[in-house]
DNA sequence: TATTGTTATTGGTAGGACCAATTAAAATTT
DNA sequence: AAATTTTAATTGGTCCTACCAATAACAATA
């Protein structure tokens, strides 16, 4: 059973994203609107409630309802949804991720503090552990990489570094976790600490490009049909 | 005068950060809610919506409300909260920008389609006829950028870089937008528009970086105190 | 003309009632 | 006694009416 305010969402976001309600317009009142859709007046509130939260309408007490805006654009490209729609695009993630992570290795090896190192390692040992007892070591990789971006000092950069982590792991089964990866992904792991531990900024953005190489190269195996194909390229990195 | 239903927001929010109300746990049920805390359910009912917009709380009709599982972390963690309420911080989002854009120049380079360079073409010559008008040039500047980011072809990077848009936009004020920024914003676009067209990616990247340090530099005269001093460095990029 | 006061409109809250889905308990059957 | 069916109680979803508070539009006044 589909809930009914469901149905005035979709309704007024229908004539926002065709035109029929403008930028910055206001909505008829909330009593017009439930007689006109033979629903009460708290259904219409719920659907604007709804809208309102993803900011796609403003509520002014007194006033009216309002077209956001941003409110059309918002209502396709709204981060959470089109993220959450386009979670298999490993490709996108994978090119993503390469843009941001050897710079997070970067600036996490010049603004490092100890403890974070003492933490990255006891991390390590973990996932060392782990692998010998041959039990998922994604948990201990996730909070690896989570800890580089946090180490930054870069709070926008890892609030957004956590959401699209959220985004991969979902994307990434405990298929892709095979023996192979778990080796190798440890390995250079252990390649990127020491850099860092170093304070060697460069070696560290080097060999976290390379450690996205590598798994992106082992999950291109385990998925034999490529998703995003031959792209044109030209020169250039 | 504070919204009631924000009230009970808070108070169920703090129940839920401080451990009251555990991942998975069921809350009392609406009408419990309304009377415990002497407001009506139709003012609960607006803060459990409120809630399970933001996937803090799952409703389940018959059943009742639960805190969701990772309720915890996205209530102080969301990318929308989080982001709105560091968006002070020019720093941080200028050193992201500074990773971003020079790959997304670069990306763009490579896999740009004739029209929407045409399209970039256009929009630099408006930028053009707004510096002579001296009229303002940030919703054009935007529009570089952000068109950029969608040639990049990779739909995960444009909206992370769509979002940050949205921050950046808010924390720069019409008062940046001083002439020298505004001729030297333009005619390093052109370099970087020759550069894309081109398909020389290598250099799309380097006059990119060198935008970034531009306004940068720019911004940072504008606004004597700085945000984010001295962070302490070692060697490397 | 400008200011003030009144009125109508609008969203916010309250409290009641009933419906539908779910769960828990009781009755029934096996 | 165990399994099944039936019944009752609980819970969220919707509807309704009424009233409050903020706002805007208008009328009265200086």
């Amino acid at each position: 059973m589909k809930k009914k305010f469901q149905n005035i969402v979709d309704i007024i976001g229908g004539m926002i994203e065709s035109g029929d309600l403008k930028r910055g317009e206001r909505l008829p009142p909330e009593r017009t609107l439930a007689q006109s859709y033979k629903v009460s007046r708290n259904t219409v509130r719920e659907a604007i409630k709804t809208l309102a939260e993803k900011k796609v309408l403003i509520t002014i007490l007194g006033s009216g309802n309002f077209v956001a805006e941003s409110g059309v654009e918002l209502l396709r490209e709204s981060l959470n949804n089109t993220l959450e729609k386009k979670k298999h695009r490993l490709n996108d993630i994978f090119e993503l991720r390469k843009i941001l992570e050897p710079q997070i290795a970067s600036l996490a090896a010049q603004r490092i503090r100890p403890e974070t190192l003492d933490l990255l390692t006891a991390t390590l040992a973990q996932q060392e552990e782990a692998l010998m007892q041959d039990k998922s070591t994604r948990k201990l990789d996730e909070q690896f990489h989570r800890t580089l971006a946090k180490a930054t000092g870069n709070t926008i950069l890892f609030h957004v570094y956590e959401k699209l982590q959220d985004i991969f792991s979902e994307s990434r089964a405990e298929d892709f976790q095979i023996p192979e990866r778990k080796q190798v992904s440890l390995s250079i792991h252990k390649d990127i600490l020491g850099a860092i531990r170093d304070g060697d900024s460069i070696r560290a953005a080097r060999k976290m490009k390379l450690h996205m190489d590598q798994i992106r190269k082992i999950m291109e195996k385990q998925m034999p049909k490529t998703i995003n194909p031959g792209r044109k390229k030209t020169k250039g990195a």
